[in-house]
DNA sequence: CTTTCAACTGTAATCGTTTACAACTATCAT
DNA sequence: ATGATAGTTGTAAACGATTACAGTTGAAAG
């Protein structure tokens, strides 16, 4: 493999002249220029980017921690990443932790052995005080499940806002007894939607229902546990919010089992609007995250970050939609 | 931030020194060895491994090209690959490409300037013989989707075996108009799918008809393309074989949409078996594909070619499986 | 004809490691 | 006492680039 010192020979110029050529330095006499180009091409030279990368203690790469990509969610907000990554002429580096403390941290040793630039967090296991000891050293942002308290630059929508307007929705359109499928206390988003929640209910003059609320998970399979238990209340409520669209669709597959139609026996709503959403039967009304522009933004902070590791932390909200789809029954005439 | 040199200097040894502990070489004094800990830990020291790297001229970093991770056929694959990379302590670099042949190139020069060890690519662009001298430079394999005549380690199932089962299958089920939905011939495995499926129809007895293959591609919008092309036919076909899921719920989406119920008028069979497969309503009938063996072979191959890059190529097909569900009428008593 | 300066090019240090080799010490057999 | 040997440790040269600095050249200005 031909070095930059094989081309400097060939070239019969200094390893200095040929390294100005490839960084496109202006001050090389353009017949030089030529000479070290030809011998670039004759030796089919390409650059070994760990030296550049040694010298200049930059990696152009940056790491991005997600639990798992099996979720659409997650694989378009990488997405949006990777493209304003690869603008800024970044190279992105995958962790699939499963939600593993000890796989995350293997693989944020890689930030902190200099072996990326950053760290955009799509999901940790870290705790508020250990994520943030970790971004005052290293630049990171936090992005779609954050963790409270945590001083980094996030970005995500506003979880409650969503899930109010969600629910008011159901309610709106003559909803009155609605389930709530989330994954618990443990994520900050299900916290957050569960008080939107409870809040809308709560202006409808509704007191929130523990028996309605359930706990599950994110997953298909969680929503057809929460179907499951929704079968053996005593009658079954008029809407299910659900919050992801895998959740949803668990619940309607479940119930479809029983001979239970959805809109027109039960309302479900989901969140996130993956494109299962727009290709279930019946397709899913769903809260749509802007997850194209959570990556990129989230790009754009960690960039900011490893140009100014003492730049001011922000914390940006991006606007929900509420989709609506044939999975929710309306009010014809309200 | 810390280096071996700061450790060296506060422990009172020389680097090597320092190095050999890293490396838990077994040749340094237990005290030395105590003292080096000691300032490595005071110092919060962590390796710089882009030294390590440099000086190895090794990585331990894989890419996999990849058309997209929307599809969550991919994005199981690159699960195998990456859990079976992590166990080798390698880490995954991902390049979604889009299927645009410059965003590819543009990524697989990270191989040739040695920023990674080795590429698995999951589709290319490329055609036989640059892949063939891609491989012949810079350890590589092919997964899934393959290039005829391309010299590289391969790892894939045999389509025209899983496509002939596929359509056997419907016809032993009394289907005997079928019509066949892919991706036309730029992609290897639409080619040898369609050989599959036409060779089933022989054994039948019955002649391929043009009018019933549909080269649409791998998308749901493929499959609702197709569905509007069947709707114009005479008379529906008795089934219709998918060479995706994606592409099979759109079928059944847009035929939906037109009132035809599938299982009771018309057959729908896939392939990939995703977890839309299984979630779907109705569940698809598909050809199961081992997307995380793939991946974890893959890397095998992978590790083999870059410990000797001229070791011999192995071409590896494993099984496929027909995982039957309620999207296709079966024969009730044979 | 000298001086000055810009334009170009080369030398060598540097990034943070690893590692070949040399060198030192202590032990032990001769 | 000598030499050999094994066990430790240090020195310095890599790895492949970038870049501060110095040096060379030639043309223009004085």
């Amino acid at each position: 493999m031909a070095t930059i010192k094989d081309v400097a020979r060939l070239a019969g110029v200094s390893v200095a002249t040929v390294s100005r050529v490839l960084n496109a330095y202006d001050n090389v006499r353009p017949e030089t220029v030529a000479l070290v180009r030809k011998a670039i091409a004759q030796l089919d030279y390409q650059p070994n980017f760990l030296g550049r990368t040694l010298r200049r203690l930059e990696t152009m790469k940056i790491l991005v921690v997600v639990p798992t990509i099996s979720n659409q969610f997650y694989s378009r907000v990488l997405k949006g990443i990777q493209l304003a990554a690869q603008a800024a002429g970044y190279h992105t580096m995958l962790a699939i932790t499963n939600s593993d403390a000890e796989i995350e941290q293997e693989h944020i040793g890689m930030a902190r052995r200099k072996l990326v630039d950053g760290v955009i967090f799509l999901h940790t296991t870290m705790k508020a005080a250990a994520l943030t000891e970790f971004a005052a050293s290293c630049p990171a942002v936090s992005a779609c499940e954050l963790v409270e308290e945590a001083a980094l630059p996030t970005v995500s929508i506003d979880d409650f806002r969503a899930a109010l307007d969600g629910v008011r929705f159901l309610l709106e359109n003559g909803h009155r007894r609605i389930a709530f499928v989330s994954a618990g206390g443990l994520y900050n988003s299900s916290r957050c939607r569960r008080m939107g929640y409870e809040r809308a209910l709560r202006e409808a003059g509704i007191e929130p229902d523990e028996s309605l609320i359930f706990d599950e998970g994110f997953t298909f399979n969680a929503g057809k546990r929460a179907a499951g238990r929704l079968l053996m209340l005593d009658r079954l409520p008029d809407a299910v919010f659900a919050t992801s669209d895998s959740t949803a669709i668990g619940v309607i597959s479940a119930l479809a089992q029983r001979g239970i139609r959805v809109c027109d026996d039960i309302s479900v709503m989901g969140f996130d609007n993956n494109q299962i959403a727009e290709y279930y039967l019946p397709p899913l009304t769903t809260i749509s995250q802007p997850q194209f522009d959570i990556g990129h933004k989230a790009f754009e902070l960690l960039h900011d970050k490893i140009n100014d590791l003492s730049c001011e932390d922000r914390h940006i909200l991006l606007p929900h939609r509420l989709e609506y789809r044939s999975s929710v029954k309306i009010r014809q005439n309200p």
